[in-house]
DNA sequence: ATGGCAATAGAGTATTGA
């Protein structure tokens, strides 16, 4: 089984770029965020024509999230039901014996602000989620933006983003915190190469330089880290004609 | 330090993202 967890960017934008993926990536599941969306205006043809099971959560404007999959998508449930959010950021599913949750997490904009407190207390209440999800499922996994990079060796310049948004002592603690609930993320089950990143900015040639962060994240519980075979970022469609500014991250559960 | 780039809403430019 293939998970994927895909921050497009406006999938109004990007459905060709998502249809151009799987056509040559035929994964099992894809976790979608800022679809940027409402529900009536979701690609549901498109995506099922391609071959995709589809349950999506949208609003205007920002955030919005959905998952395919190609196998039937069970007990679907929408937003944390710890915590009472306008905005359309969280979506479980139930996929293959899977539990799912594709999560975008608040980008929390600058440390001290109104929006990073927003961003630590949505992170909070997600923790008390997924403690009972994981309660409830043995085969577990959250996949998403969570934009926060773990460690140093995520940050193109850690120096430089020491402290500020997504590379704070809070925001990093708090997905360790996540973690230490027993999720171990897929990308560091095995060797990788160095300066690995999920997202670049746009300006000042960033991807060509390669300064990104690792900020977008497969997290698996131990039922299905001991089963999953291979985890990788894919860069290549960074490179395509109006690319997302985040790229693919791909994990692979053997049976 | 600021803005740089992109998407959206909506018709100028402001807001948000990361």
């Amino acid at each position: 089984m293939k998970l994927v967890t895909w921050n497009v960017n406006s999938l109004k934008v990007r459905l060709s770029h998502l249809l151009q993926w799987l056509e040559a990536n035929p994964v099992d599941v894809v976790c979608i965020q800022e679809t940027k969306l409402t529900d009536d205006k979701f690609p549901l043809a498109e995506l099922n024509a391609a071959g995709y099971q589809v349950a999506f959560s949208g609003q205007k404007t920002y955030n919005g999230v959905a998952i395919l999959s190609k196998l039937p998508i069970q007990d679907v449930v929408r937003n944390n039901p710890h915590y009472d959010d306008a905005q359309q950021r969280l979506l479980a599913a139930t996929i293959g014996g899977v539990r799912i949750i594709c999560a975008y997490v608040p980008n929390g904009q600058e440390v001290g602000s109104d929006k990073y407190a927003y961003k630590l207390a949505w992170f909070e209440a997600l923790h008390t989620w997924v403690a009972a999800e994981m309660a409830a499922h043995e085969r577990f996994a959250i996949l998403g933006d969570y934009n926060i990079a773990p460690e140093a060796r995520d940050v193109h310049d850690p120096a430089e983003w020491e402290g500020r948004i997504h590379f704070s002592i809070p925001e990093r603690a708090a997905l360790q915190e996540l973690m230490a609930l027993g999720l171990s993320d897929a990308f560091r089950l095995f060797e990788q190469p160095e300066k690995q990143y999920s997202w670049w900015d746009y300006r000042q040639m960033a991807f060509r330089r390669n300064r990104g962060l690792r900020i977008d994240h497969i997290l698996l519980s131990k039922a299905l880290a001991e089963r999953c075979t291979a985890c990788h970022i894919d860069r290549e469609t960074r490179k395509w004609e109006q690319p997302s500014d985040h790229a693919p991250v791909v994990a692979t559960i053997g049976d």
